[in-house]
DNA sequence: AATCCGGGGAC
DNA sequence: GTCCCAGGATT
């Protein structure tokens, strides 16, 4: 038996640290640690006392706004939110309105914020509670809990935030602080790891506090234990943070690194309307599931890679199965675009509607352009797919913008685009 | 447990 | 460029 401490070949930790690690909760829950716990919970509550920010959710305990505002919150920065926040609230002021709404304005007002299906889960949740709990939010946690788009930390966030019961609501945020306050090596990335940290909180929230101190861990991690480089020389806990004395801070929290995003090359054409269609631009509305689900965009393809010629092919196989025929395309623009797993190259290109005289000629003289049949015609056991997917499409203007949603990336091609145009008016 | 789902700011 | 963020649903 060695006295050395061996590495571990699964985590890289040490015996010593393992033996820690797998009874990290029992230590931190344990007797020996209570002046630890008890001075952490105190003088984060002293410090948040003083120094919160005055955000728009905070100045009515409503649950209905704090409910709206942590899910726009999720993965989201609050200066951020906070323009969105206010529009929503004065479009929406109560769930009731929000159950009524029509979706399409739910998502408009979502536009630029991503992960949009939080805006509809929030509508979803909204009808919930309208059909369920007589339009006002329940404070049992079973019946928050199963809100559509709620999950253990927004359930945990509303229950102790807006009616202060002593749940954990662990975020990011709670974990990077946690794991430095405490030393805590686990991977947060691992889902053991947030429950592990739900179970101590409840020990950790003085009596009557819950909603001051889940707010103030999160904000302590929002202004001071920020990720990169922590502001310890002005933390109110820092006295006792073993992070910081181990000097392992900028090492925690530990967390597994997320696979890089798949490259994708897509080749996108901006086609200019003419005649009845002139001043706007042809866009389709995407499937209603998968990404970017019902938003709508500039029409756009996988490309091959290889041969440009064949992702052209492809783009105008997807035109003329609209009736369309259009001027030759000419390169307008590149836009890069990054999900969380897929990075999108776009090349877009831009050509003109040929008007229906011109299109009938070209169909006469033969080859150039192929004379796509009506969707209409389709048998209706083709045409259900296509329907049933939620696909449309439409000419729009500059104006038309306004009223249906498109992801960050088609805006800026569009705008772009319209902003040219009225130069070139000029 | 792994993957899918946006976007922006800090560094 | 890289990392990270006031996560949840789906499989």
């Amino acid at each position: 038996m060695s006295s050395k401490p061996k590495m571990d070949a699964e985590t890289g930790k040490t015996d010593q640290a393992n033996q820690a690690s797998v009874s990290v909760w029992e230590r931190i829950v344990s007797i020996e640690a209570a002046e630890s716990r008890e001075y952490f919970s105190r003088e984060l509550l002293v410090w948040y006392d003083r120094s919160k920010r005055d955000l728009p959710w905070r100045r009515h305990r409503d649950p209905y706004f704090i409910w709206v505002s942590e899910i726009m919150l999720q993965q989201t920065r609050v200066d951020t939110v906070i323009p969105y926040f206010h529009r929503f609230i004065e479009r929406f002021p109560t769930i009731r309105d929000l159950a009524e709404a029509l979706q399409e304005d739910v998502v408009k007002m979502w536009e630029g914020l991503g992960y949009y299906s939080r805006a509809r889960n929030l509508q979803a949740a909204a009808q919930q509670i309208v059909e369920l709990h007589d339009g006002e939010m329940p404070s049992e946690r079973e019946h928050v809990f199963a809100l559509k788009g709620v999950g253990p930390y927004t359930a945990g966030a509303i229950l102790s935030i807006a009616f202060n019961q002593p749940e954990p609501a662990v975020d990011g945020n709670v974990m990077r602080v946690l794991s430095r306050y405490f030393l805590i090596e686990d991977d947060i990335a691992k889902p053991k790891t947030r429950i592990g940290m739900e179970k101590i909180i409840p020990g950790l929230i003085p009596e009557g506090r819950a909603s001051d101190f889940n707010q103030a861990l999160m904000e302590l991690g929002a202004l001071i234990c920020t990720p990169k480089s922590p502001h310890c020389l002005i933390c109110p806990v820092m006295e006792h943070c073993r992070g910081r004395i181990e000097g392992m801070e900028r090492e925690l929290p530990i967390k597994t690194k997320a696979k890089k995003p798949r490259p994708e090359q897509r080749l996108a054409i901006l086609l200019e309307g003419s005649g009845e269609h002139e001043g706007r631009v042809l866009v389709r509305r995407r499937p209603k599931t998968g990404l970017l689900a019902s938003m709508w965009e500039i029409p756009h393809v996988a490309a091959a890679g290889e041969d440009l010629g064949v992702d052209v092919a492809q783009l105008e196989e997807l035109l003329e199965d609209r009736g369309l025929v259009w001027s030759p395309m000419t390169a307008y623009m590149t836009a890069e675009h990054t999900f969380s797993h897929i990075h999108w190259t776009m090349k877009v290109l831009i050509a003109r509607e040929q008007p229906e005289v011109l299109a009938q000629l070209a169909a006469e003289s033969g080859v150039p352009y192929k004379v796509a049949v009506p969707e209409s015609a389709l048998e209706p056991e083709l045409r259900f797919d296509a329907e049933d997917s939620g696909e449309e499409w439409r000419w729009v203007s500059r104006e038309d913008m306004r009223e249906i949603a498109f992801p960050n990336l088609f805006s800026h091609i569009l705008n772009t685009y319209f902003a040219d145009e009225e130069t070139r008016a000029k």
